[in-house]
DNA sequence: CTGAAAGCGCTTACAG
DNA sequence: CTGAAAGCGCTTACAG
């Protein structure tokens, strides 16, 4: 196997790059039975505090790990959570930092799979049902409704961030109008009438997030003022739309409220760079709160999702699923927070 | 196994997240062997086009995906690569999006296990080796020296953009040199000659830049120039280091080379927003040429690393390794290219 | 605690 | 192409 099985090695323990350990070869270490070393790694009561020091103590010395294949193949449940995110969204990282802890909280394993420009939601799914994931987490998925469903109907699946009526799935998001509707209350309360919106277009959450914002504007009799430009979840959309709005010929907006974290970074970057002042001449909000939002030289207005708790309901709602507690299709919703930062203000006196 | 094993399937097929099919009922829905059904998956010859067909068919219908577990159980290699990346981290990012379609190429599959704040990289190799890796692909580790050592004596490993002096494991890497010469040669040509060097600490390649930083200004007789402000990796460094000039006694730079891009981002912010124009007064040169770099509002001068290929470079010597071809401990270098974008130009007549 | 046994879902090699 | 068999490294259940 190894290339090195026939270089006899040279004097120390392990040899270098042999065979890998298997169970047995710990078990043969101690002088104990496979059956004990399987039960002192998963931590079963049944083996002496001693017994359980030697076993550990001879398995790092061999340079031992079980073998999760076997393990996975071997069990009835493989406890392991196939989780998919896009690679370059800020918020998606932020997730998966908060779904390790809550996974292992309740003794899931996790495999991830990166949604890449060369590599859609759909390769990135079947590669989690490949290994073995006995749920699915999806991250702002973005693979048709049909296809969710599809998805339910076949594995134990949650969604974060996107809502599809009826289907077999459980989704936990963030309650999008009380939050859109708070950074208008806010804008407007520092004497903004003049509030556009960068929206996400199709995006998990956009289509919620822009008719809050329609809805709020209106609400303050500003429903003339309503303002959208087409956006996405990326910089470059905030940017363009930065772009657009200073070609164009009306009066700059005095606030723009942005569908996400990453679009409002575009906007900030583009007028900044413009020479308009963010936030004396305009103020920027977004929404997420992803790590980049705190980064002190973006110190962006926004709306913070409650990450870690947003990953213990997913993580939750599989467990359920897969314990049979209850049928696939609650819906969570949680609260959101406005974390008011550097790039709004009031605007300038006129 | 599953909740609804004794819910009767409401007529369609496949019935409601049934018991995961097994290649044995693909080959029964078929009526051909188990055998010609591993056969058929793993893309070797042995079976007509129009049994292939067939298989296909009845495996999409099926639902039938191969078990991961059991496959890389059963065969003598598992050919799984295990990667290693820091998922804040734009360019490793960049790099996992590359390493797919590389490890898909030579036939391997892919593994990930992502560092984050929470989880350290001991742990996150850990899982890999859990998982069957026959080879890590560690992208920037920043392990101590002897840890390297002794994964590549337990493990095929390749490093990418980290150099372990004789430790058993390949490195693929870009020549830090040549590209630093390049930035500062570029910088002088324009005109500069207080160029500022924002380092990236002990992170991966910083040592490398740092020092080839000063001898390229020393070469143009600007040694009593060096300005070196300590960093490190993160758009947070680069922020702190803007601050931090802006804030010293001496008049700034007229141009700052970042450790990276992220650091350079950093600084790129501060400086706009504090209103010192880049690159006007002040030029900005980052390394990496991440994705981010590249984004119209970002639009960042900075020194290329051949992603492709040095994912190509490192899934391939993996390979190598693994099939036993050479010894471990070969040191690739590709050649970086300087990437001329907006925030450099000539210094400001003064 | 031990020890022998079955089984997870594949791959592999082989005789036909 | 088939079919029977062994084996990958574990877990699990069981008799002792």
């Amino acid at each position: 196997m190894s290339r090195h099985e026939n270089t006899p090695p040279p004097g120390q323990s392990p040899p270098l790059r042999s065979r890998r350990p298997t169970m047995a070869d710990v078990a043969a270490e101690v002088g104990v039975s496979r059956a004990l070393v399987s039960l002192v790694f998963r931590g079963q009561p049944g083996a002496s505090p001693e017994t359980r020091e030697r076993v550990f103590e001879a398995a790092s010395r061999l340079g031992y790990r079980p073998d999760m294949a076997a393990r996975l193949l071997a069990r009835g449940r493989s406890k392991v959570l196939g989780i998919l995110f896009t690679a370059r969204n800020p918020y998606h990282v932020d997730l998966v930092e908060a779904i390790y802890p809550a996974a292992e909280e309740l003794g899931y394993d996790i495999v991830l799979s990166a949604a890449v420009p060369t590599r859609d939601e759909h390769k990135a799914i079947e590669a989690l049902i490949g290994h073995r994931s006995e749920a699915l987490l999806l991250c702002g998925p973005t693979i048709p409704d049909e296809d969710v469903h599809d998805l339910g109907r076949r594995i134990s699946t949650v969604t974060v961030g996107r809502r599809v009526a009826k289907a077999p799935v459980d989704t936990v998001t963030t309650s999008d109008r009380p939050g859109v509707r708070e950074v208008v209350d806010y804008l407007v309360d520092l004497g903004h009438r003049h509030i556009a919106h960068v929206d996400g277009g199709g995006r998990p959450g956009a289509p919620e997030r822009r008719r809050a914002y329609r809805d709020a504007m209106r609400s303050h009799g500003l429903g003339d003022n309503i303002r959208i430009i087409r956006g996405n979840h990326t910089e470059e959309a905030g940017s363009d739309a930065a772009r657009a709005m200073l070609a164009d010929d009306r009066p700059l907006p005095t606030a723009v409220f942005a569908s996400n974290d990453q679009c409002a970074i575009g906007l900030l970057d583009v007028f900044t760079r413009a020479g308009v002042s963010v936030p004396d001449q305009i103020s920027i909000v977004g929404y997420d709160d992803s790590h980049i939002a705190g980064l002190s030289h973006i110190d962006l207005t926004t709306v913070r999702q409650d990450v870690p708790r947003l990953a213990q309901l997913a993580v939750q709602a599989a467990d359920e699923q897969l314990r049979g507690v209850r049928e696939p299709g609650s819906y969570l919703k949680l609260e959101s927070k406005l974390v008011v930062r550097g790039t709004s203000g009031p605007p300038a006196a006129d």
